[in-house]
Parts: structure tokens; sequence; C-alpha cells
DNA sequence: TTTTGCACTTGCAATTTGCAAGCAAAGGTA
DNA sequence: TACCTTTGCTTGCAAATTGCAAGTGCAAAA
């Protein structure tokens, strides 16, 4: 997919350029799960990202203010990708794909365990989250 | 974007088949505006999508049993094509992705008047419209 | 019987992807 | 200090996909 485009053209209010595609979902999904990822990071998740897809994907997500790039505390070689606060809004998003993904098909275990808890209390699960993904951008 | 690929290629542990692109986001988000639309509906909408991306696009859904092909009560040379239960509860999601959209960007009024009545009692407005989409696949 | 409308299909140039290889800067090791 | 490794990309290229325009076949209207 074209990741140009302007705001009109995306059927949902908003540019594509920041919604994006299967790899800038996967971006997002890993950084959920652990904010604060290098770009090898992303290079080593099950899906196999294409090393020119992930930078093209990172400098859109970056252009459009849903990831940061900061300077990786451990060494001047590494880069520390994060979501900032427009990318940590789109949790209740994932949740909901999440949630309709484990009603039609398998899902793995881990994932479901997750699922569990935010059946019993969506908004509790996604404000702790939040809290959660904040908390990790401040250090 | 390939709109094949294995389950486990997903980042959200279910196929991009089913999830899909750009276009496959318009056509759901078209159908749930007025579920029942033909070939010709999808077309005229103001993101001109082409009309081999549109007939791949439906295609997909079809396959993966989003949406189902049916004939068109005023004519034969029509097709109606309605959401399943499968498409229509991806609500939700598009639910979310609209205040997400809404909280960042620039949306239409009308949009943005719908969101207030989310806003209000959002489970109580996924309700209300699933039933009424539910209720225009029964006739 | 001709024309129009509708739902696609086809052909083709241009763009994007996916894979492999390359590369510069930083860091570690002898 | 010289040399290898790691890290974060960039580049080249074949194959796949997109976007545009034109065409096709069937149904209904005129």
């Amino acid at each position: 997919m074209k990741v140009t485009g302007k705001r009109s053209d995306c059927p949902i209010g908003c540019s594509l350029d920041v919604w994006g595609d299967k790899w800038t979902l996967l971006i997002i999904r890993d950084l959920m799960e652990a904010n604060g990822r290098t770009y090898g990071d992303f290079l080593k998740s099950p899906e196999r990202i294409a090393t020119n897809i992930l930078a093209s994907r990172l400098q859109a997500l970056e252009e459009n203010q849903l990831v940061v790039k900061l300077e990786h505390p451990d060494s001047k070689a590494k880069v520390l990708y994060k979501l900032t606060q427009k990318g940590i809004d789109l949790l209740p998003i994932m949740v909901e794909i999440n949630l309709w993904a484990e009603k039609y098909f398998t899902i793995p275990e881990d994932r479901k365990a997750m699922l569990e808890e935010v059946k019993k209390d969506k908004d509790g699960f996604i404000k702790k989250m939040t809290k959660h993904l904040i908390a990790s951008n401040e250090n």
C-alpha cells in the first residue's frame, strides 16, 4: 500500500499515513508489548518484516508523531523507538481488534489470558495499560 | 498491499486477508453507513476507489465472510452487498478508530455529531447500531 | 431493436514490495 | 592502535500490486 495520501483520502477521517498497513500495525503492537525498542528488536519479530519496509514505516510513524526516536542509554550506536501519547492512544483500537479476532479466530494463549482481564473491566484495563505505557516514557 | 498471507503472518492474530487495507476499511465504513450497497455505490464514494481494486477487495471480503453478495430486489442486473454478523462485529473497532481520529484530526461535522452520542454512552450506541445493522439484513 | 446501466475484466505503465547485499559509524577486543 | 562485530540503515533488482483507461457481457429501458 502506498503510505502517502491526503487526509481526505482516508475512509476514517485521518490520513493513512498515520493509520498505515500490516507492518505499521506490527510495529505499534510490538511497542505496546514493550515500549522502547531498537531497530533490531523489530527485525526479530516472528513476522519477519523486511529491513527496508521497517525503515520506511518507522519514518512514516515518526513523521506522523506516533513514535519518537531517542538515544539509547546503553550506546550511541543504538536507537530507542517509543510510542508518543498519540501512539499510546491507539490502545483502545488494538484492544477491540483483539476482541474481534478472539471471537472469530484462534489466538495465542497468552493473548487470550490478557483478553480475560479486558473482558472483566475494559476501561480499567485500558487505563492501567495507558498509565504503564506513559510511565515507560518517563525514564 | 498483498491481500494474501497466512493467519500467522498477522500481527493481531488474524489474517490480513480479513482485516485488509485502506480500501477494505472504506467498503466496511460505507456498509456501516448503509448496509446493502451495489458495486456502483462503492465506486461513487468520494475516495474514488479503482474498479479493479474494488472487485478484488469485495472478493476477499466475501471469501472471508465479512460480506455477502445478494440479489437486488429491483433488478437482476444489480447486486447487493451486505455485512455479515462477522462484519457487523467490526463496529466497536470502527468506533474506536473514529474516537482516535477525532482527537488528533479534523473530522467532518456529521461524524462529530455521531461521536457526541458515542461519548455519552458507548456501549449503548454500539448495541443500538448493531441491532440496526442486523435488522437491515432481515428484509 | 437499439440504447443505456450495471458489474465487472483486461491491458499496461508506474509504483511498491521482498529479498539480498552493501555500508558507515560506534563499540568491543587484542 | 588495528581489527572485528554490532547496529541502523541504504541500495539494487526482480516480482507483485496499483491505478488508470478501455472493453465486455448481460439485463432492463426506450
